[in-house]
DNA sequence: TTAAAAATAGGACGATTGTCCTATAGGTTT
DNA sequence: AAACCTATAGGACAATCGTCCTATTTTTAA
């Protein structure tokens, strides 16, 4: 199946590029000739653009999913596991700085497109929202698990911005450093009595 | 000067244009047929579209500066002038929900294409980090208050972009009652000190 | 080995893009 | 009244866009 292969290699680079330069301002042509193939070829995988853009959000999905699901296996505690998803500002402050958050740069793009699949490029931040809701849960914030995974979600999201506007990856570390107190104050102060579970 | 008027009403549509489908994906067939002029009438007062956006942020720079001037003006604590900052998020929510912040998808969008005019949006955000700054300063927090300016910067950036992923209004009130209470944190405990001033 | 199917190549299409050119109308100045 | 500059209109341009079509090659199945 050399099919499965080219068909991978494309969505591979459409996501790659339409995280790079955006969406719309990627074309069929350029996607093609990163992988030196046909626009003909490129058309008997996918008959439109938007069946690409699709399969990109799908492809992220399963590996946000794993992600997620790794990050359950490694981590010990619910703090650790929220660790782990604010570390993934640090690890990746290097395409952030250039290219902004993947996630929330498409939902922005496809916001203002007025797109069909904007509905399933948020599936994406639906993912990491119930994701850190359970671990809130898990640390014994029940009541407001759901505020504080948004708030959460927010704040990253708005590091990532900066952090790309003003060029500046040591905002990253400042701000990565902030949020690891916050998310400390939770379990030494708040979760006393929580603790039990 | 019939001149003016046309030209500013040129830069008034792109302005509105680009905000709610993005730089990119405006063309200037759009915008000019949007104002009821002709396509050569609008090359005579624009020679490139880079131009428009050019004239399109230095109008953005010149409103954004008179309402840093108001608020300057109508605050009468360093506490009142943040909070209308903060208010923005309230005021525009609507938009808000449906296109973003303006400045920060503006940016993120040039930062994607490279844009030459990149620095010059970013000088948006500088404008809002140097004020925010000032009041942090007259706030009595001199030693972190470019951070703290910062901080509450990306916090409206995500809050903007989460309340137009999950299109959600009541999000952006919740969020903008805790950054009260985080702001309040600072005129009673850290400020009594400096109240002085 | 041969027929069928899957995969690739490459060109053609209509539409739209930003850009540019020329012609004309309206008003001001000499 | 004549000359002139500003402003507007509308078409032409080459390039690029997403899409589609038809061959040709490669792989699989009979």
């Amino acid at each position: 199946m050399a099919n499965k292969l080219t068909r991978d290699r494309i969505v591979d680079k459409a996501d790659q590029l339409f995280y790079e330069q955006g969406f719309e301002h990627t074309s069929f042509a350029q996607i093609a000739e990163a992988l030196g193939i046909s626009r003909g070829n490129f058309y008997y995988h996918f008959k439109t653009k938007d069946e690409i853009l699709d399969a990109v959000i799908s492809h992220r999905l399963v590996r946000t999913n794993s992600m997620l699901d790794n990050w359950e296996l490694e981590g010990d505690t619910p703090a650790d596991r929220i660790r782990s998803f604010i570390n993934i500002l640090v690890m990746n402050r290097a395409k952030i700085k250039r290219y902004g958050c993947p996630v929330g740069t498409l939902c922005t793009e496809l916001a203002k497109l007025d797109h069909p699949a904007r509905s399933h490029a948020n599936e994406l931040f639906t993912l990491f929202r119930t994701w850190l809701r359970r671990q809130f849960e898990q640390l014994g914030c029940s009541d407001d698990a759901d505020e504080l995974a948004m708030h959460l979600l927010a704040f990253s999201q708005g590091v990532a911005t900066l952090s790309s506007a003003f060029q500046d990856e040591k905002f990253i570390h400042s701000e990565v450093n902030r949020l690891d107190d916050w998310l400390s104050s939770f379990t030494t102060a708040t979760n006393n009595q929580s603790e039990v579970l």
